[in-house]
RNA sequence: UCCUGGAUAGCUCAACGGCAGAGCAACCGGCUGUUAACCGGUAGGUUGCAGGUUCGAAUCCUGCUCCAGGAGCCA
């Protein structure tokens, strides 16, 4: 009886007989001579049954079946630098091949599909190379996450799902019947975050979140994952560190480790490997200051149009984008106008008209994948803040006591997972960085 | 919600007022090194839905449905 291997580890057997078991992705055929290329999961490999060489039944069986069909095949493994496969240069002579399940047509071919069409196969998408090496990359990107996290001392704090009201404002949340009251499905863990850090000193969350947005654009997911590091006794200049050498090693982690899977999908290296702290800075008075002076050596009118801002307004899409396409790093963006965000972020000492926040754009048009602030601390002022943006404050209760019970200066951002996986992997739209895409025409499957 | 574009064979598309077609997939046959193999053959259609104009509509007009991209909002 053969070794049953992965086809990962293949060139660790040759010369010796081993079993697959897998799924038949593509066949290739001349004659007495087939091509079967084999996924198991863990790559490809070309499996090569010639007539000769095995049983007349399962000759026949190579010849007969059809692309995804599931199946166990013995053979030898043998070094050939024709093999196309991942990781390729190995093949298989088969001399035994059994079918599992003969599958029915496949609908995805090895040619061109529209979106709509492969959105609807989503279930069957996961298997074809392009989206299997993207959502690997997303594991490991996830993984990088959690590893850096957890050796700088920050301690996983999962916050709820469910929850009674809103956690920044109280439109697009998605409502639901929690045994006869309303509750909402969260969109951010930061203000639990925010008491688990004075119990923790760093921590985290890591989960779906929701945002009932009637977005439709290739940078949004109505669920989409992010994770929320919270630290007490952190600058807004702490928090960038921090920030940057955590974008660092999440890159140079997938760059490590998937440096195949980002050539399968035809990212170019040069952009990515080119990243190195520090990043940019630039404060939003900058920033404006910049937009407005490329406006204006802009003939085009509509982009002129585009790019003018008038200080005191959010970037839109359009700024963003120019912005990053000022830097070959991601730049980070601070004291944005108090009124653009949240209302629990800290002002600017003696100018409380901007606060404490940074986002980080990303190169590449990108756009934002980390958002983030100093939180006010102080109980009056965040009451001040409740009263100004005429929030109940009988929903923050719990939140505003934080401030009664040894408030001190903290500080926190989100990164979308999503929108980090899409900018690493060069991808023009982000539903394909995650397996089953939430969005506003996409609920199944 | 708004703006723009689209819907023809299982898939990707062509035909743009005059016989609805090709490639891939499927099926049959050939081939000992294929890389989206190739070669020959077969089958495959309520042209998104409803109405209108016309001798004649996939094609022009009206309404609707669905999809895509973008804006706003955001990570």
């Amino acid at each position: 009886m053969a070794t049953t291997i992965s086809i990962a580890d293949i060139a660790n057997y040759e010369g010796q007989e081993v079993t697959l078991q897998g799924w038949l992705y593509n066949k290739t055929g001349k004659g007495k001579l087939q091509f079967l290329k084999v996924r198991d999961g863990t790559g490809i490999v070309q499996c090569v049954a010639f007539k000769k060489e095995m049983p007349e039944e399962a000759f026949e069986v190579a010849r007969r079946i059809p692309q995804e069909t599931s199946l166990l095949l013995t053979g030898m493994v043998r070094k050939d630098e024709r093999a196309p496969g991942f990781p390729g240069g190995y093949e298989i002579g088969i001399t035994q091949l059994d079918v599992i399940q003969e599958a029915e047509e496949y609908p995805i071919g090895h040619k061109e599909h529209g979106v709509e069409f492969l959105m609807e196969n989503r279930h069957l998408w996961v298997r074809s190379p392009r989206q299997w090496a993207i959502l690997r990359i997303r594991a490991t990107v996830i993984r990088a996450v959690r590893d850096w996290l957890d050796d700088h001392g920050y301690l996983l704090v999962d916050t709820p799902i469910l929850s009674s009201s809103a956690g920044e404002n109280s439109t697009d949340l998605f409502e639901i019947d929690y045994f006869g009251q309303p509750a909402y499905l969260a969109q951010t863990g930061q203000l639990y975050n925010e008491a688990n850090m004075a119990a923790f000193g760093k921590v985290y969350c890591f989960g779906p979140t929701f945002r009932a947005e009637r977005s439709k654009t290739r940078r949004h997911l109505i669920e989409f994952w992010m994770v929320e590091p919270e630290m007490a006794f952190f600058s807004l200049e702490d928090l960038m560190d921090a920030e940057e050498a955590f974008v660092m090693y999440i890159i140079q982690q997938v760059l490590e480790k998937h440096r195949p899977e980002l050539e399968m999908i035809g990212r170019d290296l040069g952009p990515l490997e080119s990243i190195a702290a520090p990043f940019a800075r630039i404060s939003y008075d900058e920033a404006v200051e910049r937009l407005n002076a490329l406006a204006a050596e802009t003939d085009d009118p509509e982009r002129k149009s585009l790019l003018e801002i008038e200080w005191g307004t959010d970037f839109g899409s359009p700024h963003e984008t120019a912005i990053a396409e000022m830097f070959d790093q991601p730049v980070f963006v601070y004291h944005y106008p108090t009124a653009c965000k949240a209302f629990y972020m800290q002002p600017v000492e003696g100018r409380p008209e901007v606060c404490r926040s940074v986002d980080l754009l990303a190169p590449e048009g990108y756009g934002e994948i980390t958002g983030g602030s100093e939180r006010i601390f102080d109980l009056d002022l965040l009451q001040r803040r409740i009263q100004e943006i005429g929030i109940d404050p009988e929903n923050y209760k719990w939140y505003l006591e934080l401030r009664r019970f040894g408030g001190v200066p903290h500080a926190g951002f989100g990164m979308g997972i999503e929108r980090t996986v899409a900018w690493i992997c060069g991808l023009p739209h982000i539903r394909e960085t995650i397996p089953y895409a939430r969005m506003l025409t996409h609920l199944t499957p």
